[in-house]
DNA sequence: TTTAAAATTTAGACAAGACTAAAAAATAAA
DNA sequence: TTTATTTTTTAGTCTTGTCTAAATTTTAAA
C-alpha cells in the first residue's frame, strides 16, 4: 500500500514523463511538487526501493511498469471524480481540481468501478482529458494545439493543456469550452498571437493561450 | 485546520461522550481508536491546546463547543457519503462504513452542501442514524432499544446501534432492515433472549441482538 | 488508613516526510 | 582542459503521531 505522499510523487513523475518523454530530474519533480530537491531525493530513493521507479543517482527517475499502473489508476480516479463533480453536483470546470485532488486517494476498487458505471463510463473528464480504463489503458486521441494551426484552419476544442482556475475562467469569459468551434482568422508571425473566431465572435489571443488549447481539426 | 488523526480523535470522543454522557477516559479513547493510552495522552494534550477539548490531567476529556461542532460536521459528512454509496452506487448497508470513513475527511464545504442537495437532503443514513444539518443540529428522534420492549409490544425498526458488517449481515439473513415491523412474541426473563416476529416469520434472538436494534414503538 | 491494583502520564525512541546547509557530481563556459 | 555554475545528494534537524518502559496518580481492597 502507498501513502498519500508516495501516490502524489508517482502521479507527478507520470505527468512529467508523459510531457517530456524522458526520465525526469530531481529538480523537475521538486518544482512540480512545490518542495525541495533534497526531499525529492529522499522520496525517490524510497520509491526505488519499492520498485515503482527505476533510479540511478544523478540520473533522474522513471516509472516502472508497476509504478505506471499505480499512477494511471490515481489519474483514473481523479478524472472520474471530476466528472462526478461537474455532471452530478453541478460544479464548474474550474472548481473541481482541488477537490478531485483529495478524492483521488480514496482507496476502494469497488467504489471506482461503481462510480464509473454510475457516470455511464465516461471517456473524458470535464477538461477533455481521457479517462484511463480499468486496466490503465488510455485511448489515444488525435488532438492538436491551437498554436500549430495556420491561418484559416479550424477545429473543435477537445481539451485544455493548462487547467488552472485562472485559465479556465479566462476561457469562460470568451465562451470557449469543450466542443467550441474555433477558426484561425489571422496569425501574427512575429509573436504567434492570433485572431480567432468562436461562434460568431472574433477576438485576439496570445501565444500563451493558443499553446494551451487542444483542437480536433476538421 | 485539523489533521486526519485529530479529526478521528474528535469523532471518537464525540461518540464516547454521547454514549456515556460524561467526560471520557484516556483508556476509553485508546480502546476505541485501537491505540495506546500514552498516544492518547499526547493527542488530548494537543487538542486541549487547540481549545477543542477541555482536559485536566487524570480527569478525562470532553469536547468544547468548537470541538463538538467539528466532530458533528465530520459525522454529517460520513453519513451523507453513506447515503450516496447506498442510494446512488447501490452498495449494501454493510459495505459502506469503511469507505465513508475515508470520504468523511474530504475538505470542501461546497462539496458537502451540493452532495446534500443531490441526495435530496436526507434525514437518516442507511443505518438509521440521523444526519446533522449544516449547523450541526441533530433532530431528536424517539427510538427505543428492542431489548426494552415487553412481550406483545411491537415497533418499526428505525436504526441499529452496532453497525459492524458482521451484525448487519446477520440482520440481512433474518430479513431485518430499517422499516421492518418487529413484534416481541416471547421474552425470557432469565437471559433476556426473545422470540420475535418479522413479517410472518418468527425466530429466536439473544440479548446481544435486541440491545443493538432501535425501534419506534407503535 | 495503609496497601495493592488500575489508570494515566512522562521520558525517550522511532518512522515518515519535510527542511537547511554543506558536500559531491555533472554540466557549461572560458 | 580547467574553472565556474548548476544539479543532486548527504548529513543533520524538525514535526507529527506512534510506541515501550517507567514513574506517578487515582481508585479499590484489605
Amino acid at each position: 500500500m502507498f501513502t498519500l505522499a508516495e501516490e502524489n510523487y508517482l502521479k507527478a513523475i507520470f505527468h512529467l514523463e508523459n510531457d517530456c518523454g524522458t526520465g525526469v530530474s530531481t529538480n523537475a519533480i521538486a518544482d512540480k511538487m512545490d518542495t525541495r530537491a533534497s526531499s525529492v531525493t529522499d522520496m525517490i530513493q524510497k520509491l526505488a526501493d519499492k520498485k515503482v521507479i527505476s533510479y540511478q543517482k544523478y540520473k533522474g527517475a522513471s516509472l516502472t511498469k508497476k509504478g505506471k499502473s499505480i499512477a494511471v489508476n490515481i489519474i483514473r480516479k481523479h478524472r472520474l471524480w471530476e466528472v462526478f463533480l461537474v455532471e452530478k453536483l453541478d460544479f464548474q470546470w474550474d472548481e473541481v481540481h482541488e477537490i478531485a485532488e483529495q478524492l483521488e486517494h480514496i482507496k476502494s476498487n469497488e467504489l471506482i468501478q461503481r462510480l464509473d458505471s454510475f457516470l455511464g463510463h465516461p471517456d473524458f473528464d470535464p477538461h477533455g482529458d481521457p479517462i484511463p480504463d480499468m486496466n490503465g489503458y488510455i485511448k489515444p486521441t488525435e488532438k492538436k494545439l491551437l498554436s500549430k494551426l495556420k491561418k484559416n484552419q479550424q477545429g473543435i476544442c477537445v481539451g485544455v493543456k493548462e487547467s488552472s482556475p485562472k485559465f479556465l475562467q479566462y476561457l469562460d469569459t470568451r465562451k470557449i469550452g469543450i466542443g467550441s468551434s474555433i477558426k484561425v482568422i489571422d496569425k501574427e508571425d512575429f509573436d504567434q498571437s492570433m485572431t480567432i473566431q468562436v461562434s460568431n465572435k472574433q477576438f485576439f489571443i496570445t501565444k500563451q493561450i493558443s499553446e494551451n488549447l487542444y483542437l480536433k481539426t476538421i
